[in-house]
RNA sequence: GGCGCCUUAGCCAAGCGGUAAGGCACGAGUCUGCAAAACUCUGAUGAUCGGUCCGACUCCGAUAGGCGCCUCCA
């Protein structure tokens, strides 16, 4: 089936045509792990884990690389200012290699939080500098670079046309505007390759110009060519990226080798808290942890994630969350009353499915439209007859998905004896018909957090968690 | 100043030039001692105005409101 992705570089729904059909070739830029990765930098990596999972789907093999950005890029200023990651070692009282540390192991618990793959590739900029100072020095041999009295910077006159991403026209641009511009630069919109370090600076290296360090954009040029080579498939990363940092590493790239990196870009648009952009100032960043703390099951994010397309801002709320939740408590209880149905499935039934599994595969191939791909799942979800074959088409679709759809909730081990014995007491009560004392104990047991419902089966019992099925069953 | 995006039922949110997917909530019902769960049913003429067209939510223009980028940011 055919797969269409928008390509910020066209500017269009492109059919996706891989370079190499036995593996398409991935790069996504990663983390700068000076702080705690937020909700929206999660919602970046969802869409990232669903493109990779819709490859799959389509039978493609992958070598996704990201990079952990552990040399930080610089605090505000256009080229100056303090290191982010320098910032952070200093208020935290902690080497830079400690804050990277700390940070990179934070964002990984995230990405399994959400059930979100890690990438064939993962690859620290610190562990490669030596190709960094290749490629710099590369740029200065094609003459796309040169040195001044504080860094080495990359002559963006050079190229054919830049920027090529948007389609700005510089001189209506404010460069300078809210910065100063370094007046060595020979042009405004010139960015530094390689910085030369001042005395105290933690983070240097040694290189033909004295101890120094990178430019934030080399990184992505030097890992992405060197695990994908010139060329490789698709490029990814969220929207804020596409003006300066991937409109750079073209820069770089076609001044290295004269290509440009990716023939697809995917940009992730943002993640909007009650309408505006989150930010610490406004006091409104939420973490992943914050979901998990207020009860709720992480990979809930995911599926609220999944009811805007990824190229659309998606309005965070609690409210979101909470039908988020029931969503995914109602898929994993239709996955399993299907795997447990008996219910026969005639032709005409099995015919459905098939067509179903068509739409919701055309669905994701059409630029990953999660939101009309629930709405099959949904379908599916809700089949009138319940048969293990319903079941097997939700799994097959929850390898797209990734919510974990078999899973179910707690062990009967996990429960305390108090509850247990609370579910004893009411159980008498029930079979002496004493509604009143029942309906106290079914109380109680809800104080405690716990919530018990009365089946033609017997007594479910269940952790109110959000986003698990009540499936402990007490006989 | 420049570039760009958005506005669809209470909320979130798709597709589509030919009379609006889906989820959550609300309401009604089936079931149940009750409740819960499950299941069934129920709602929008598309920010406003104008144009093109046999026909527009879907194209064009204008207006209003909201948002993003041009500086580090997913």
């Amino acid at each position: 089936m055919d797969l269409y992705f928008y390509n910020t570089l066209t500017k269009r729904k492109d059919l996706f045509k891989p370079i190499n059909p036995e593996e398409i070739r991935i790069y996504s830029c990663g983390p700068t792990v000076y702080k705690d990765a937020t909700i929206g930098n999660m919602r970046t990596n969802i869409f990232q884990d669903i493109l990779r999972r819709v490859l799959r789907y389509n039978g493609y093999k992958i070598k996704h690389a990201m990079n952990i950005t552990d040399v930080g890029h610089l605090v505000s200023d256009g080229d100056e200012g303090e290191d982010k990651m320098l910032k952070s070692a200093r208020e935290e009282h902690k080497s830079p290699i400690q804050i990277a540390e700390h940070y990179t192991k934070l964002f990984f618990d995230d990405l399994k939080s959400l059930n979100i793959e890690t990438p064939e590739i993962v690859c620290k900029a610190t562990d490669h500098i030596k190709e960094m100072l290749e490629y710099v020095e590369e740029l200065i041999k094609n003459g796309y670079a040169y040195e001044t009295s504080t860094a080495i910077y990359f002559d963006v006159s050079k190229l054919d046309k830049y920027p090529i991403l948007t389609n700005i026209e510089l001189e209506n641009q404010k460069a300078g505007a809210r910065v100063n511009v370094d007046p060595e630069k020979r042009n405004p919109y010139d960015f530094a390759l390689w910085i030369k370090a001042p005395e105290n600076h933690l983070m240097k290296w040694n290189s033909p110009w004295g101890p120094s360090y990178p430019g934030w954009h080399i990184e992505c040029s030097a890992m992405g060519q060197k695990y994908l080579g010139d060329q490789f498939d698709i490029h990814t990363g969220g929207i804020d990226l596409i003006p300066t940092h991937h409109e750079n590493e073209i820069a770089q790239s076609k001044g290295k080798c004269e290509k440009i990196p990716a023939n697809y870009w995917l940009h992730g648009e943002y993640l909007l808290i009650n309408g505006g952009k989150m930010s610490k100032s406004l006091g409104n960043v939420y973490l992943l942890k914050d979901i998990k703390e207020k009860g709720y099951d992480p990979l809930v994010y995911k599926i609220f994630s999944y009811s805007c397309h990824y190229r659309n801002k998606l309005n965070f709320t609690w409210e979101g969350i909470d039908a988020a939740s029931k969503s995914l408590e109602r898929l994993r209880n239709s996955y399993q009353k299907n795997l447990n149905g008996t219910d026969e499935l005639p032709e005409e039934d099995k015919q459905k499915l098939v067509q179903i599994e068509e739409n919701f595969h055309k669905a994701i191939n059409d630029d990953l439209n999660m939101p009309l791909a629930m709405s099959f799942v949904w379908e599916v979800a809700r089949f009138e007859k319940k048969n293990p074959e319903v079941a097997n088409l939700l799994a097959k679709f929850d390898t797209v998905l990734g919510i974990k759809i078999d899973e179910i909730s707690s062990q009967k081990e996990d429960i305390p004896q108090e509850i247990l014995d609370l579910v004893e007491q009411r159980k008498i009560a029930r079979e002496n018909k004493n509604w009143a004392k029942s309906d106290k104990l079914r109380d109680l047991i809800a104080e405690k957090g716990y919530t018990v419902k009365d089946t033609k089966n017997g007594m479910e019992l269940s952790k109110v968690s959000k986003g698990t099925p009540f499936f402990d069953m007490l006989q």
